[in-house]
This record gives structure tokens, C-alpha cells and sequence, in this order.
DNA sequence: TTTGTTAGTGTTATTTTTACACTTACTTAA
DNA sequence: TTAAGTAAGTGTAAAAATAACACTAACAAA
């Protein structure tokens, strides 16, 4: 790998669902910089570095996604740049990134990438995860380091439009046999609304790549739920163009 | 102003929409680094420049677009960051970059924007225009500099989004005063489709922020249109979540 | 006064959306 | 073995949105 450019770096939001917890997870990577207990989460920032000169920009999301949190064949989308020239709020921030570095730092823009993964299936490098690596609740995510806080904001804003227009990562998220209990509360959680159970099955439906397994949950204490699976073919095959405007 | 980062810059892709051809037009910015008569529109690049150190990426956009094209007043988006390190194609671009900029150029990722506008309401700059500046058809651009046809490529794809997502630059396209029948056309040529007249007129009655102004046309060689105009705060008003989704 | 041109309008059939409540099948604990 | 608890699964009717479709009206120019 070439020289690091000290004016360009990457950083990954990496949404983790938890499907028992039912919640909406990040993943934070957390420095010693702010030895204050009250420092609440100045110390936690996404995954991120610098750019190499030689490598893309996303060669580089990927790279920088693995070598710190082990992360790998999951799906990176690039999102925004950010680079307002304070963004590095704190002396003890820049102080950090040039020792961290070894080059002087002055202002950095970054190329923030998000992905949505299941927590259960894509684990993180665990002997990282002891040490520097955490899973915390989207709610609790206050005052993150640098402008990360701004940036998970703006990657939630992202998401959620991708998601509604090309709802392919979806099915990343969910085991390969779901329910579908579990198909709508993952929509509910990303979307942060709730939908009525008979319209929600109503409109799954009539997609034709969410196909019923005539199999049957087991082991479960009420009624046990029919398992389905996502077709990618089919979906593939049936995703045209959408003409539709709002007015 | 601070010295230019080598590293970083911004491009403009200005879409013009040219109410009277009834065409969406690109602005491009004409160098003469490849004499070729056949070199195509190689020497066509998106006006854009280095990015100055103390500057945020925004405030670098809208300075390089009033300098390169004399606009201002138009609200740009940043869609994109594009980071190949063989984005520079040729020695040429190379080397022509280092002379007009006056500094060693290696790899530079450059933040996209794009704007809507009026063609004949926002005029650049037109000394800009005779020496530099020109308007071409977006059906007659490809093999721009750079690798801004993939550029161009994308920022139409985020157009879209946008424009289906949160119309509200359409009413900065039109007229203070606007026939339907202009509405309408702005509505296909952004979107790329067609639409039936009576549905697109019924779905705009239920726009309230759309509103008849009792004035007509006059001086027309048929019957006489309504003129309609854009009320912003109405508009602004009944702007809330959307939670539609896709399946 | 005729011709050419765009404006403007309504209905019907189909599809989509929304709101809403009870029975079924299983486990666990009494 | 029975009762209690829990989530699964299901249908209907009213309202709204969409889609397809063709003629008359008002003006300018010839």
C-alpha cells in the first residue's frame, strides 16, 4: 500500500440489526482520547482512516472496514463527503489522528459509506470486538466524535430512501427462512413506522419472490409460523424501472 | 483564500433546462488540450477547481461555479464523491491540470453537485460564454474529459431520485408564471417519460400549493392557458414523512 | 371565414390503500 | 389434563388512486 493521504479518508456506519433485541445497532470503535468518565461518547467514532494514494475509494471503504473490524463480503454504500474544515472539533482529536497516523493532519474530508447487516450472521472480529469495538444502540449515540454524529444522521436519511426505493439489501438482513413477523418488524425498524399486520402480508403477497416453504417453525410457545425465503432471482427479474412522482 | 488542496476538488453539473427547444442541456467548460479536430468532446469538462483548504466543500462549490460561470442564486447538491485513482485519463489532463493549477497533481477525488436550472432565467456569465462556456445537448456528451461522462451518468441517476423524492426545484425551473402545459413537459423531460394530460392535470388540481392565477396567456396563436403559480410556504406546509414503501 | 393549434374537461373500470377483530396452534405451568 | 398465555393467521368493505380514453373551446394567422 502506498503513502496515506492525509487530506482524505473513509468512514463506514455500519447498521447492525438485532433480530432478538429487535433494535438498530452501530458499530463504534472506541479511542482513549477523553480520560473523563463524563465524557460521554466523545471517545467513540466509526471505523474509518485514511485514504492509501492508490487505491479507490471504495478499495479503500473495504480495506479499512476489515483491518478494524474483520468485516468482510458485506455491501458498502457510498453515501456523502463531508468536509467542513472543522469538522475535527477537539485539539486532542487532531492530536490523536497525527499520532494514530504518523503524518500531520489538517483538514480532512471524508467519504462516508454506510452498510445494513444482521448482527447474528456478520461478527466482528471478536478478539477486536473486546478491545476497541461495540455495538450500541442507534438511541443511545449522541455526541460521537468528530461530526460522526452528523453523519449517522445523515447516513439514517440515506438509508431509509434507499431502502424504500431499491429494498435489495432487505434480504441480507434476514435469515434465509424468516417469517414473516420478522420480514415486517425488520421494515418497521429501519423505516421507524409500524404497519398493519393483515395489509403488511397483503402487499408480501404479491411479491412472487417471497416464497412460502411449507415448513414450519418449531419449539416456539404460540402457534408456529410458516417459514418463507427470498427468491433473488425473482426479484431481480421483476425490478423495472419506477415511473411514479409524487406531487 | 488558502492555498488549494491537490487532492480534493469539486465539479458542477449544471442541467439547463431549455424551456423553448423543450431539451435538457449540460454546462461544459471548453480547454484546448487536445488540438484534434476529431478528439470529440474530449476537451469538454464540468466546471470545477481544487478545493482551498479553509473552505468547506459546499462553499468551495458555489465559489468555483461563480467563477468559472458567473452563476450564483442556485441551489446546488452534492450527489456523489468520485475517487478512481485513474480518473485522470491522460498524460494531457495531467499535465494541464498541474499548469492551470500551478501545483503537482497525483490523485484527486472530486465532490460532485448538480443543479436544475432555467436556461434562459440564470445566463452565465456571457464573456464566460463566447470564450468558454457552452451549453450542449445531454443526448451529445459523451466521451467528456476526465471521467466525467460517468459523472454525467450519475448525477442524472440522482436527479431523478431527487426530483421524484422531493420535487422542489421543479418550481424553480418554471416561470414566476406557468401554463400546465409547461409543468407538464418539465415533469417528462426530467423524468424521461410521458404522461396523460388529464391525469397529470387531476393530480395537480389536488396540489393546493399549485394555484390558478384567473390571468391568461395572451398573444397566442390558439386558445389562451391559465397561467398557475408555485406558493413555497403551502408547499413547504404539507411536506411531511413519506413511509410508502416498495415491495 | 377557414385553418391550424393548443387548452381544457369527465367518466368508468381497475387497482391500491386503509381500517378493523376473531380463531387457531402451540408451550408452559398449574 | 387442563387452563393460561402467546403469536399466527385470516377477510371484508369503504375510500382513494390510477389508467385509459376523445371531444369542444378559444385564439391568431392566412
Amino acid at each position: 500500500m502506498s503513502a496515506l493521504n492525509p487530506s482524505l479518508s473513509v468512514d463506514c456506519v455500519i447498521f447492525g440489526l438485532d433480530t432478538k433485541e429487535q433494535s438498530l445497532k452501530i458499530l463504534v470503535y472506541e479511542r482513549d482520547i477523553f480520560p473523563d468518565e463524563n465524557s460521554g461518547n466523545k471517545n467513540l467514532k466509526f471505523p474509518g482512516s485514511l485514504v492509501a494514494n492508490d487505491e479507490s475509494l471504495d478499495e479503500s471503504a473495504y480495506r479499512v472496514l476489515k483491518e478494524l473490524t474483520g468485516l468482510k463480503n458485506i455491501c458498502l454504500k457510498q453515501f456523502r463527503a463531508f468536509g467542513d474544515p472543522a469538522r475535527i472539533k477537539y485539539d486532542e482529536e487532531r492530536e490523536w489522528s497525527e499520532r494514530h497516523y504518523g503524518v500531520k493532519i489538517d483538514r480532512v474530508v471524508t467519504i462516508a459509506y454506510y452498510a445494513l447487516i444482521r448482527i447474528d450472521e456478520h461478527n466482528p472480529d471478536q478478539k477486536l470486538i473486546k478491545d476497541k469495538l461495540r455495538w450500541i444502540n442507534i438511541d443511545d449515540s449522541d455526541n460521537l466524535a468528530f461530526d460522526h454524529s452528523y453523519i449517522l444522521a445523515k447516513s439514517r436519511e440515506a438509508l431509509q430512501q434507499d431502502f424504500i426505493f431499491q429494498n435489495v439489501m432487505a434480504f441480507e438482513l434476514l435469515p434465509k427462512k424468516f417469517t414473516l413477523q420478522q420480514l415486517q418488524s425488520m421494515y418497521e425498524l429501519i423505516l421507524g413506522s409500524t404497519f398493519d399486520k393483515r395489509n403488511f402480508r397483503k402487499k408480501i403477497g404479491k411479491a412472487e419472490y417471497i416464497v412460502p416453504l411449507g415448513e414450519k417453525q418449531n419449539g416456539v410457545a404460540h402457534k408456529p409460523a410458516m417459514l418463507y425465503s427470498f427468491e433473488k432471482e425473482k426479484f431481480e427479474a421483476g425490478r423495472e424501472g419506477i415511473t411514479t412522482f409524487f406531487i
